[in-house]
DNA sequence: TTGACCAAGCTAACGCCGTTAGCTACCGTC
DNA sequence: GACGGTAGCTAACGGCGTTAGCTTGGTCAA
């Protein structure tokens, strides 16, 4: 049932791969506000202007990171699914969610923060990050609802608009409990 | 049960209150990006620096903008809950704040798509606003899981992260049936 | 060997952004 | 009539993404 991610469209050069690691570093651990073409540039002990030599724009590199986050996502969702009993897989799978969330917060936010530039990312990138699911769900309807449930837990948890001292693992639970018992009517 | 919004913390001049008007139009007729300074003071017929002598900066709007919005989107949930049966008020709540933000998008997430600055908001707002969610629900965790699900599925929704074709009233359904159920036992 | 070409750096600059400093005109009050 | 505050102004600073145009060094064919 689960599949391996969609291949990168169009190869990026050494130079650019290590640009676009650079910036992802920018990004995690200093915050979106760091990652500038000034700052990344001189990150790599060049002038900003250098950068356009191996990447068109800030634009590119976002999709990049942003397609980086997707995969590495797809990747943990497909996995838990893999690994759990039937019974057990939207907990599996919200866990798995949720892990990745925390421990790439920055990048997270720059994956699901905006509007998806569809017309230049892989083609069946998203539709496979997303599959999970829709196979831990008996109906679309629901998996697009449970997907809604975590993204929104997560950010929210990220931007700490819960209250001081919610206990957010019982949150995850009454949810996960509710969509379980959805499922099984 | 439900009561009204806690009063503004420090009142604004008549001019402050204009300058905001205004911002509020711009940001809600031409998206945040159009939400600058001196697009603001040029709306105005006045220097940007000159919005200086009424406001202490860009953050006091948005500031001033999020709370405007945190007290709307109050009102319409807490109002929700006011007119509908004991039965109907998760669809009810839901219904009221998926059409306030597809009616408000830029605003909304002007509101919601980062963290608050609370030291600086009204106190009891943040908790006023999302005093429906526990009135609508049995259980707090549940209520706070059931905000998380309608805050993903807005998010999202404004974003047009789900598929084109999706019928999202089915996908609201199905979560609304989740939680109600949930909330039965 | 030399000339052409190209990759990958550079500086200078443009038009934005939020913001500050400092000036000025007006207007009400003692 | 002088004083002080209100509300505007211009000039400027440092930052942003980006473009134009120059230079340097290496490869490769004639």
């Amino acid at each position: 049932m689960t599949r391996p991610a969609p291949a990168r469209q169009r190869a990026f050069t050494p130079r650019a791969i290590e640009i676009i690691s650079v910036g992802r570093r920018l990004l995690e651990t200093d915050g979106p506000d760091a990652l500038t073409m000034r700052r990344l540039a001189a990150e790599l002990g060049i002038q900003a202007p250098s950068i356009y030599k191996h990447l068109p724009g800030k634009d590119a590199l976002e999709l990049a990171l942003l397609e980086d986050a997707l995969t590495e996502i797809g990747q943990d969702l497909h996995e838990a699914v893999r690994h759990s009993t039937v019974h057990r897989v939207i907990p599996a799978i919200l866990a798995a969610y949720r892990a990745y969330s925390l421990a790439h917060p920055n990048l997270y936010r720059l994956a699901t923060g905006s509007r998806l530039p569809r017309a230049a990312m892989t083609p069946g990138l998203e539709e496979w990050a997303g599959e999970p699911f829709f196979l831990a769900t008996c109906d679309p309807n629901l998996a697009q609802a449970l997907w809604s449930f975590a993204h929104g837990m997560v950010i929210l948890e990220l931007d700490q608009r819960y209250p001081d001292g919610s206990d957010l693992r019982r949150t995850w639970d009454a949810g996960a409990d509710a969509f379980a018992s959805a499922c099984r009517q």
